[in-house]
DNA sequence: ATTCAGTTGTGACGCTATTCACAGGATAAG
DNA sequence: CTTATCCTGTGAATAGCGTCACAACTGAAT
């Protein structure tokens, strides 16, 4: 039905978060065999509007059957095209304390096309160490892991005193993403991207609207 | 300068975490014994724009004063007042793998209207151990638990399959917010607020737009 | 072949969040 | 006291995102 896809202005970040989210969605579809779907349905499991859904796919080099909604496998490869880099990306994680290790685990064969492949610390009781699966390097040798497995992305959990040295050192590097997990805001140039997961921030907005919710007590 | 604070219509959770962002900022000109500080320091610091900052603290009860901009101390009592309960809340950590065991450390003493006072699992290896001075209990007692300490949040750091009916038994407890970390959209009644923490979906977001800033390569 | 039910793709619209821009106000200097 | 400066608080304008609603379409049923 969609005749051709024009260049992609300016995406809403937004719109990307929840093409992610229909990613997922698929591979469950996939694995239930499920051939068809409807925006509807996509609509229904995240919590969105069908209008939404569609919207967000138009982003997307696809073609909805009016009658059957949208085919899955033909959905997932458009959805991957337009997400994810053709021959993948490579991410290191930085800090190798507990939030690294959980980072390590929860990534470590989740997504084909983003492969966890380094982890780099400057303690010695994990530096030369293998965390599942992941070797982990000393601080010293970001450049020169970085370069050679074409690592693009990093995700900080070091102290908040450690972060912008090592995205410094990152970007240095040829790092060109960074996902953020210190609680402190970083400077990069432009031709960087940042993303800020702040712990502390997401806690207290729950608490805050739980508490809206709640019986109101207090203010 | 303001009169009056009127019932706080609906407010936005955007400016609610930039809220929480200020508040931490706070903390660290308190630390250097800063005693003013205007609304385009707080811009510059944090990113936003100054109209922006000025707009946020719209919400909360305080009076910038036209020469000397904010009382760095008034102003952290007046959002402190705003957006934490004045008794605290109290949180749980459900599930104390790598993930959960990194919230206890993260939230440990972090903020002292909230405090982390109990974790839980099913892990027999890891029940009625104390990590990070914090008790970790069957799930068996989250009942108990959440009622004897007041618990009112839960983070949910356990695997896919076992969000759902963690949050169940949370919320039939309980608890009235949640911050989950778990890949999954989370059914809940409407007095419960949930938000999700997803870290597939960030590194999705961070792996694209790096791409788009990058060389360009692909598509 | 025709009708019908139910879906997609999208222009138009509406709402909400952010930015603009300025009146009003505080302080310091003269 | 008066002026100059530079800030805050906020109404108005703007922008960005999501929703509405409907024409166009598809396939099934008759």
């Amino acid at each position: 039905m969609r005749v051709f896809t024009t260049v992609d202005q300016r995406i809403a970040e937004q719109t990307i978060g929840r093409l992610s989210l229909y990613r997922r969605l698929l591979d469950t579809l996939m694995r239930d065999c499920v051939e068809h779907v409807y925006s509807h349905q996509l609509a229904e499991k995240t919590g969105f509007t069908s209008a939404q859904v569609r919207r967000d796919l138009m982003a997307v080099d696809t073609a909805g059957n009016t009658r059957r909604g949208y085919d899955v496998g033909e959905l997932t490869r458009a959805i991957d095209d337009y997400l994810y880099a053709p021959s993948g990306q490579q991410v290191a994680v930085v800090g190798i304390g507990n939030l690294g290790r959980a980072l390590l685990t929860f990534f470590s064969g989740r997504r084909p096309k983003l492969s966890v492949v380094a982890g780099f610390d400057v303690d010695e009781q994990v530096v030369d160490r293998v965390i599942h699966g992941c070797r982990v390097y000393h601080m010293d040798e970001v450049d020169r892991v970085v370069a050679e497995d074409e690592i693009t992305l990093a995700m900080l959990a070091v102290p908040s005193e450690a972060a912008q040295p090592a995205a410094d050192v990152c970007i240095a590097a040829g790092v060109s993403g960074i996902l953020n997990f210190a609680p402190v805001r970083l400077k990069v140039p432009p031709s960087v991207y940042v993303s800020h997961v702040d712990l502390t921030m997401y806690l207290e907005m729950v608490a805050f609207f739980a508490r809206q919710t709640d019986g109101d007590k207090g203010d």
